[in-house]
Order: structure tokens, then C-alpha cells, then sequence
RNA sequence: CGGAGUGUAGCGCAGUCUGGUAGCGCACCACGUUCGGGACGUGGGGGUCGCAGGUUCAAAUCCUGCCACUCCGACCA
């Protein structure tokens, strides 16, 4: 992409209602734009993170065998009526009435949904377990938006939901999503402790927060440091195994890990001095199995091998992606801005023109754009006519992984500079070497 | 929902107290000089001063009502 013909309304200074860094930075990158209180639009580089961190969601769900669907943001409250929840959910649900004065509302979640679609087809145990799953807009009207994304009112959720005989199964389905969500934050380069949540009226053992460490994190958290070291399920986790990936969940709940609402002073206590940790965190997942709560009251029920009906065991899992674009801004920013872990990263390559106009520097930024876009990178190349100066400041800003930097001094020697946002690391290499330095990525 | 604020050009702000033809910096446009870490000069464009009503010869400024947004708290993914 070529940034002259590209829409990235960046902005020098810092607009005065962003208080936490990823707020100010989202803005003045051209991420987002504010439309009203907790409302933002996605500009074209913040739909490409989002974009990217949907597609590592997805992939990961996937594997664990989830199936994606997609349901509509508007729901029935007749559908809320069902489970009661129509009157419990309270203000924070936006409740709207179509033409013919029916009630609706934008939904906040999609348990009811989910059931509904599901006791219309399924019938047998047979075709157990069932993981659905989508990703889609949802709406709280919270009392107080704040912090952009990281607390919006319209925000993005990926919501799955798991369906199963009996609760033996259901914790498998449980496992499954716990160990997948492991590797989905871990491949955005964050590290994410599964701490222990509330579980409600349901009782026992299975929910759990998904939190990434950051200073600016909205809530206290907890926990035995070791977690920073366990290493991530593999790739080729084998989702079916029961009793491996049972194992893997045990290891990862084995230390200590609670956010302030279900810190245990006692708990804390028994962790090692040198290993006590005590940081802020931010809440980038959720997942939990709520039994028969839904599938009772609207009669989801399924044949079992006893040839009795089941009420069905469910379960609820989700991430929220817009949030998540702000919590890795939050884990992953400097002085002079963003720096997006590769994986998630809106281009891979920031190429820069530092003499614009001039032939050779044009001719050898021309080439590379060309050979580096056959390669496979996505490229945002600065074509524009500005000053050196304005060309690095951008890039350092949007947090583009690598920077290739052609100038017409280097280029006298035939060099070209790279820079590694990340680490500040720079180093000159001939322009005839870079394509087989980086590889080629497709 | 309680408390505290703010609305003046795309962004950041001054002007409001004490009414008198709306300003500054950045950004934007033109030209020139520049060009390896956010250049400089000259000229220029852009504002129903949040909205409505009122007071007045005259309102960004005073009065009344409303709206929007932000921050602290309670709440929440």
C-alpha cells in the first residue's frame, strides 16, 4: 500500500479526553475514530489489526473443533423471556421497538440465541458435543464508557458456546476452549494467566479469567510467577485426548493466580516470597460452564443412549477482540508509540522513501515494493512527499515490525538501512540483499 | 446514577469575569528555499463560538432551558 493513496489520518498532538496510553495512541495512529460516548469507528489500519487478531481467533477455535456461525446483533425479547433474563438483565441491555411497536433488543450476549437455534435441530446425544461459535458486535449500555475500546459500549465479541450430554463431557468442552485460548492470546505475544473468576449460582470450579499483565490494567491481580514461564500448548495439541488435555488445564490452575475479587490472602500466602507477584491486569477473555441454565427453562433437550431426554450441559467462552487491540497496545508501546507484535501487526513492513522525487531513491524503493509485495509482505510503503523527520516519527507511531529505510546517502553505497521497531536495532545492508535477508513469506 | 468539569477552525487552546465587526499555535492550500529523526519564509483558505429562547442599540461574553462529551465514584467484558 502506498501511504500517499492510503487513509491514515494520524494525529500530531494527543487529543485531551484520552487518559490511558492505548487510548491516546489508538487515536492519534488513525485506529479509531469516536463517534459518540463508546462508539468508535474502525479506520482502515485499526480494521486491519482487528482484522488480524479475528483471524488468529478463529484459526485457534477451529482447531479445538469449535464451528463458526454468525448470528444478528438485534434479538427478540421474546427470546430473553424465555430464560428470564429479559427482566433480570436491567439497564445495561438497549431495548428498541421495530415499526410494528415489537419488542426488541441489541444484543449483550447470545446464550438464548444459541439455544434456540440449537433445540431446533438437535435431537440426539449422537451429535454431541457441539461447539458454536461467532464473532459479532455486541452492545452494554454502560453508565460510564471509558478508556476508548478497552470499555466501549458497542464492542466486538467472539462468544462460543458448548453444548454436551452430561457435566463429565461439558469439562472437556471447557478444556478444550481454556487450551485454545491459551494459544490465541500467546500468539498476539501476550502473556495471558487464567485466574479463577466467580462462578455464581453454578458453583464449582469452572470459570476462569483470561488476564495479561500490564501496569495500566484495570483491575489488582495475583499470582505465582512461574506462570510467565509455562510454556504454550502446541500447534498439535490433540483436542480429543481427554486426559492430555485435562493435564494441560491442571498444570496451568496448579499455582496461585486470582484477580482482587477472589484473592485469598491465605492462598497468596503459601506462594514463595521470591515468587509472589502482585500486578495490574486486564481482563481479555472469559470462559465458563453454566450447566443447565439455559437449556432448562427453554427445553434443550437431546436423546441420550438411555433413551431418556438430556437437558444439555452448556458452556460460554469469550474474548473480546476490540478490547484485545487495546490490551496489546497497552503490553506493547514505547516513547514514540505503538510496537505491534508481528502477528497482529496491520503491515509487516514500513518501507521509507526518505527522498521522494528523487530517481535513484524512487527507482530502488519502486523495486523493493514490488519484489517485497511478490514476497508475500504486506507493505505499507511512504511514498509522500515529507521530510525524513515526519517519515520516522509516523512509523515509529503505528508500530510496524520492520522498517526499511532507503535514502539517498545510503543509496551512494548501494545501502539500505533496516530497523527493527521493536528493539531499536538497526543495521545497513546492500539493497540487492534484503528480499533473501527477510525470506520470503508465502 | 451521585459528584466535578468542558463545549470557540481538523487538533491543542486564548478570548467570557468587565457585551462593541472572532484570535493564536499546529495541521491544510500556493510559491520559493530546504531535505537521514516531526524545517523556514511569503501569501492564502477555513468558524451558524454545542442548541433553543430571552435581555440589549449590540451577545462567544449576561439570563433561562436543553443537548453532547470528559474526569472521579458506584457498576461492568
Amino acid at each position: 500500500m502506498r501511504l500517499s493513496r492510503y487513509f491514515l489520518p494520524i494525529l500530531r498532538e494527543t487529543p485531551k479526553e484520552a487518559e490511558i496510553v492505548s487510548h491516546r495512541l489508538m487515536l492519534r495512529a488513525g485506529l479509531i475514530r469516536q463517534e459518540a460516548a463508546g462508539l468508535y469507528a474502525w479506520l482502515p489500519l485499526g480494521l486491519r489489526v482487528l482484522n488480524k487478531v479475528n483471524a488468529i481467533i478463529r484459526e485457534e477455535q477451529n482447531r479445538s473443533g469449535a464451528i463458526e456461525l454468525l448470528m444478528p446483533t438485534i434479538q427478540s425479547a421474546d427470546l430473553w423471556r424465555e430464560s428470564g433474563r429479559y427482566d433480570a438483565y436491567g439497564k445495561e441491555m438497549l431495548r428498541i421497538q421495530d415499526r410494528h411497536e415489537r419488542e426488541m433488543l441489541f444484543g449483550p450476549t447470545n446464550e438464548e440465541m444459541i439455544t434456540e437455534i440449537f433445540r431446533a435441530y438437535v435431537r440426539s446425544y449422537k451429535d454431541l458435543p457441539l461447539n458454536l461459535y461467532h464473532i459479532q458486535w455486541k452492545f452494554r449500555d454502560e453508565v460510564r464508557p471509558r478508556f476508548g475500546v478497552m470499555r466501549s459500549r458497542e464492542f466486538l465479541m467472539k462468544d462460543a458456546y458448548s453444548f454436551d450430554l452430561d457435566k463429565e463431557s461439558a469439562r472437556h468442552s471447557y478444556n478444550k476452549m481454556f487450551v485454545a485460548y491459551l494459544r490465541t492470546f500467546a500468539r498476539m505475544g501476550l502473556k495471558a494467566i487464567p485466574m479463577r473468576a466467580d462462578t455464581g449460582p453454578i458453583g464449582g470450579d469452572l470459570s476462569h479469567e483470561f488476564i495479561i499483565l500490564a501496569s495500566t490494567g484495570e483491575s489488582e491481580v495475583f499470582c505465582h510467577a512461574d506462570y510467565l514461564d509455562f510454556p504454550t500448548p502446541p500447534e498439535n495439541t490433540d483436542f480429543d485426548n481427554v486426559t492430555g488435555l485435562q493435564s494441560t488445564v491442571d498444570k496451568w490452575t496448579s499455582l496461585y493466580a486470582a484477580t482482587s475479587e477472589m484473592h485469598d490472602e491465605a492462598g497468596f500466602a503459601a506462594v514463595p516470597a521470591e515468587k509472589k507477584m502482585s500486578a495490574r491486569g486486564i481482563e481479555v477473555g472469559h470462559i465458563f460452564y453454566f450447566g443447565t441454565k439455559y437449556s432448562a427453562p427453554m427445553g434443550a433437550k437431546v436423546m441420550g443412549p438411555d433413551g431418556q431426554e438430556h437437558e444439555v450441559h452448556g458452556g460460554s467462552y469469550g474474548i473480546g477482540p476490540s478490547r484485545l487491540v487495546a490490551a496489546i497496545i497497552e503490553a506493547s508501546h514505547d516513547e514514540n508509540g505503538i510496537i505491534w507484535p508481528e502477528a497482529v501487526a496491520p503491515f509487516d513492513v514500513a518501507l521509507l522513501n526518505l527522498k521522494a522525487g528523487d530517481a535513484a531513491t524512487d527507482e530502488a524503493c519502486d523495486k523493493l515494493y514490488r519484489e517485497l509485495t511478490a514476497a508475500g509482505y504486506d507493505v505499507l510503503y511512504d511514498d509522500r512527499d515529507e521530510r525524513p523527520g515526519a517519515k520516522f516519527a509516523t512509523a515509529d507511531l503505528i508500530g510496524i515490525p520492520l522498517q526499511v529505510v532507503i535514502g539517498p546517502k545510503g543509496l551512494a553505497d548501494g545501502k539500505v538501512e533496516l530497523k527493527h521497531r521493536a528493539s531499536g536495532e538497526r543495521e545497513l545492508l546492500p539493497l540487492d540483499n534484503v528480499l533473501a535477508y527477510l525470506g520470503n513469506r508465502s
